[in-house]
DNA sequence: CGTTGGTTTGAGGAAACTCAAAACCGGTGG
DNA sequence: CCACCGGTTTTGAGTTTCCTCAAACCAACG
């Protein structure tokens, strides 16, 4: 049983044993953290590199007035802030959305494995690019599809991120965020978060309650949602 | 009298006398390219590195129904696609918007500069980082500010980013495309980009004529904005 | 002088928002 | 056991933002 890391890192690249083991040495110690809790905050230099094993995060930013803006979601497999040691500071804070377990290395560790190991390097590169491409996707959701096509294709797209590491079971998986959450994420207000949702529900295509959801139908899904997985890199390409 | 790729790597990290002799080398020859015309279209396998000298590009995908989406803006010293090799083909296209002039190289060749030149990798890293940092900014942008307001940003973000390459003279600039571009970047219609045009034009905080861009009082459209530029990572922290 | 690409104007309609309140629900303490 | 609590979900009604459609305008160009 490979963990999600292991499973994230090998759609990027193929990983022997001596990866593998690497790997394994490289995810302790774990840190557990509740729902609710900064991992980063905007302004703070970052002086470690943070990867997720477990639970659910998200980067967001606070405007002036209050209001929230949630710009990706971290699954497990994801990092935090590769790289940006290259930055002085953190332009925008991460949080846990769920009870989540990270793993915190310095970004020399990194370095280190990454040069000695150029299977897991390919694939935390890999890992890195599908993330701002599904960033570019977002945006094209954000100005070009309305609310109820970008919800549908935000579901598309975590459910084949949630597959990739062997966490959907019969059509269902956990996505453990509210309503206001999921309003954060798409660029929408709650209200109408809920009405959005409700009109998929009675479509059929899609339950979201009690932070798990369930696709019955995926293709009449993506069909509506008119979604194209490429961005997602994940074909035998 | 440095060149824009000198400029905008010297902002991520501190270049020497070796450092710009290699990065002179490097940026020959140049490819002239006319408006209009796509750099790189999606479905392509990556084969070589691209880097923009002059002009102006835009990362765009198109919509079944023929709509298009502009994700990001390059302008002289970003890269179209540093390190998609990893991944096998582009999600999305790059196209020029206006004649542009550009570097084309191999990965290998960046990769043997980035070992070679410690600088240079940290400021090509620093690029890319920021790239990445805007396209999250947009994300809030387009999610959680109305049209006026995100224009306004948007024009303060590209001022910055043009003055980093000291291609703002007496609080104007070129900026080369049309309204309708405009708008598939703010992911708007063209007449709604017009209203929002006019209505800034009146307020007497920018003026935008024939691919030039004029903001007489920059602080003033920061504050409409609500602009804040740590994003661009261009203090001295 | 007609064509073309870009800009501009007008009017009606749809999507999404605001404000306000009610219902719900798992905990918590009396 | 029940009343209360905060966080979340749900409903309703009126408003704003933005879109759609359609046409006029204009300068550049062959």
């Amino acid at each position: 049983m490979k963990n999600a890391t292991a499973k994230r890192l090998g759609h990027g690249a193929a990983l022997n044993r001596e990866d593998l083991a690497r790997l394994d040495r490289f995810l302790h110690p774990v840190r557990r953290v509740p729902a609710g809790t900064d991992l980063i905050q905007r302004g703070e230099t970052v002086s470690c590199v943070r990867l997720m094993i477990s639970g659910l995060s998200a980067r967001y930013k606070l405007l002036p007035d209050g209001r929230r803006s949630i710009m990706a979601l971290l699954l497990p497999g994801d990092f935090c802030d590769l790289h940006v040691g290259v930055l002085g500071h953190m332009d925008h804070s991460v949080m846990t959305l769920a009870e989540s377990e990270v793993v915190e290395t310095s970004q020399s560790d990194i370095d280190g494995m990454m040069g000695a190991f150029p299977n897991i390097a390919r694939g935390m590169r890999w890992i890195d690019m599908v993330d701002q491409s599904i960033t570019r996707e977002w945006l094209v959701s954000m100005g070009r599809r309305r609310a109820d096509r970008q919800m549908a294709h935000f579901f598309c797209e975590i459910y084949h991120r949630m597959d990739m590491i062997d966490e959907v079971g019969s059509n269902s998986f956990a996505l453990p965020m509210t309503q206001e959450e999921l309003a954060d994420t798409l660029g929408i207000t709650p209200v109408h978060a809920l009405r959005v949702l409700q009109s998929l529900r009675q479509s059929g295509m899609v339950q979201f309650q009690d932070g798990r959801i369930s696709i019955p139908k995926l293709d009449s899904l993506e069909t509506f949602a008119e979604f194209e997985g490429d961005y997602l890199h994940l074909g035998r390409s």
